[in-house]
DNA sequence: AAGGCTACCAACCGCGCGCCC
DNA sequence: CGGGCGCGCGGTTGGTAGCCT
């Protein structure tokens, strides 16, 4: 069964907008609020798809965005950002206060790319250029301009969650390796600019073995995301405590806290964390607050 | 001045996910 | 449980401004 459109294609405009048209969706937007777009259209006199109606506001019209160049610190957190999130660029946008995901994206396309390729770095994989990319990598990625997702059957536990805690353990040891090869620390962190960005006492031999445990026991970056959600306020946890979800959220937590060094108690402002917010390390910015804790780690 | 090329970015498209019935 | 709906995301497209020849 095909899928229903959006919206009526034949009585909707579309291309660049208007001022008139500008000026009603932020009307109707400061009076009603965001959200139902799809009848957003209709209520506010627009000739648009709601989806058409999202975009323009989320990109262009809201009045938290920040307008005008990058920083070159901005830089800096996009690049560490990808190298641990891939093209999440929703996810990178949300520690990039008043930035988009698509002017992340267009700027990623436009200059950081060309930026890491003059430095000697892959965009992609982020690491020196003319180093071998793993076969999945390759394979998922054969243009080398999309998606470099790396996946793995272990922590894809959404098509196969744990059943058992011995395979919430195969999972804590998986995250550990993870931990250990892709979550950088400040000092590795700053190591990733660097066209070299392997271990300095590390001998060609062990590299090699490093990149051959990369390529057999692979990892799901995304799934690292997925494990921060699983941090949620309590009020919003549905699971039973003998749940699976439960049950791994337990090791989730006592591993996040292996994957950020110190334990931390209570939650912790990414942004500033990465030097992008003014506050204070152990403050949440306005961004953090907002994410409703899908971030934050404890 | 005109045409070609490139870079930039707003907007579109298709798909996946979660929620609800 | 399955299907429809609304929303959000990532990839792509297309218009345009600026630069070069």
């Amino acid at each position: 069964m095909g899928r229903s459109p959006c919206c009526e294609k034949a009585h909707t405009n579309k291309g660049a907008w208007t001022k008139e048209e500008d000026q009603r969706l932020i009307e109707y937007i400061r009076v009603h609020g965001e959200g139902c777009w799809r009848s957003l259209p209709k209520a506010a006199g627009l000739l648009r798809c709601g989806k058409s109606c999202r975009l323009r506001w989320i990109n262009y019209l809201r009045p938290d965005l920040k307008r005008g160049n990058f920083t070159e610190e901005e830089d800096e957190i996009i690049i560490k950002l990808h190298s641990l999130l891939g093209n999440k660029w929703s996810l990178i946008a949300g520690r990039l206060p008043g930035r988009t995901d698509n002017e992340i994206k267009n700027y990623w396309n436009t200059h950081i790319k060309r930026k890491l390729i003059s430095r000697g770095i892959d965009p992609q994989t982020h690491r020196p250029l003319g180093e071998k990319t793993t076969a999945a990598a390759t394979a998922k990625n054969p243009t080398s301009t999309t998606t470099t997702t790396i996946k793995t059957t272990h922590l894809d536990f959404k098509n196969n969650p744990p059943q058992s805690l011995a395979e919430i353990n195969v999972l804590k040891s998986n995250l550990d390796f993870h931990h250990s090869t892709f979550i950088p620390t400040k000092v590795e962190a700053a190591s990733l600019e660097e066209p070299n960005c392997t271990s300095s006492s590390m001998t060609t031999d062990e590299e090699q073995q490093q990149q051959q445990k990369r390529e057999t026991q692979e990892v799901n970056l995304e799934l690292s995301i997925g494990l921060a959600g699983a941090i949620r306020p309590e009020s919003t946890r549905t699971s039973s405590p003998n749940s699976a979800e439960s049950r791994l959220q337990a090791v989730v937590t006592t591993t996040t806290h292996q994957l950020f060094g110190s334990v931390v108690t209570r939650a912790v402002c990414l942004c500033c964390q990465l030097g992008s917010s003014q506050q204070r390390s152990d403050q949440l910015c306005r961004n953090c607050q907002s994410s409703n804790g899908v971030y934050r780690y404890y």
